[in-house]
DNA sequence: TTAACACATGTTCATCTGTTCATATGAATT
DNA sequence: AATTCATATGAACAGATGAACATGTGTTAA
């Protein structure tokens, strides 16, 4: 009725897996990297995202362009700031948002890639 | 001055925005995009997939791996199955998981670029 | 056939998330 | 200074989400 299986005649499952934990990132990386995919995972993120991929916006602008409100609009630059996905200047009473870096570029270009086909 | 609004001489912010919105990819599109970024949002899936990153793995192992249940397993390799990034094969009782295509793997690979700086 | 095993699936529940509404900040204009 | 414009911020609510538990399904072994 015991299924205990403490003979290991050849190499089993559990000296597998360790070797397989013993490669695996730390958790805490992989929480980070979650987290910055998270933060992709939501459409209108996207949509701000891909409306800043050759150009410079300020907040006004796409609220207009994604048809969605200024408030809603700044939460989610917010998110995305944080995140460092977007940077922005000020010019007089406007903030411009642009692109952080290449990273952002080219996960996008991957998830597309995925995804038109 | 040159205060004109009505009758501007260079190209206003109604045109630019526009031109912006007529080479964003569609809706649908981008929609899709994001729910593929939201499979990777979570720290679990995240996990099993680097678990499978040269292995193929049944789930019972993953969840001694990942120190889960084996439903919340089976419940997350559904989402990723179904998010087409990771594939199974069946081998009497067990289903040996791995990953789909190598997008997921330079996704991944993107996205640790990024939290790792 | 029956039992044991490896997973899948359904449901509930607590938590997280995005949007809206209202309000605040802060620069430019009058 | 007062007003307006551009944006940020806070509170609150609806919907989404992930984990846990129980149960169902299909396979293998006895």
């Amino acid at each position: 009725m015991e299924n205990h299986k403490e003979e290991s005649p050849v190499l089993t499952g559990r000296e597998k897996l360790q070797s397989i934990a013993s490669v695996q990132p730390p958790d805490e990386v992989l929480y980070e990297l979650a987290e910055l995919f998270k933060v992709f995972g939501d459409s209108t993120r996207v949509r701000i995202l891909y409306s800043l991929f050759e150009n410079e916006l300020c907040v006004g602008d796409i609220a207009e362009l994604l048809n969605m409100s200024q408030s809603s609009v700044s939460h989610q630059l917010r998110i995305l700031k944080d995140a460092k996905l977007v940077k922005f200047r000020r010019d007089g009473k406007s903030f411009f948002y642009s692109l952080d870096d290449d990273h952002v570029y080219h996960i996008i270009k991957m998830g597309m890639e995925h995804v038109e086909e």
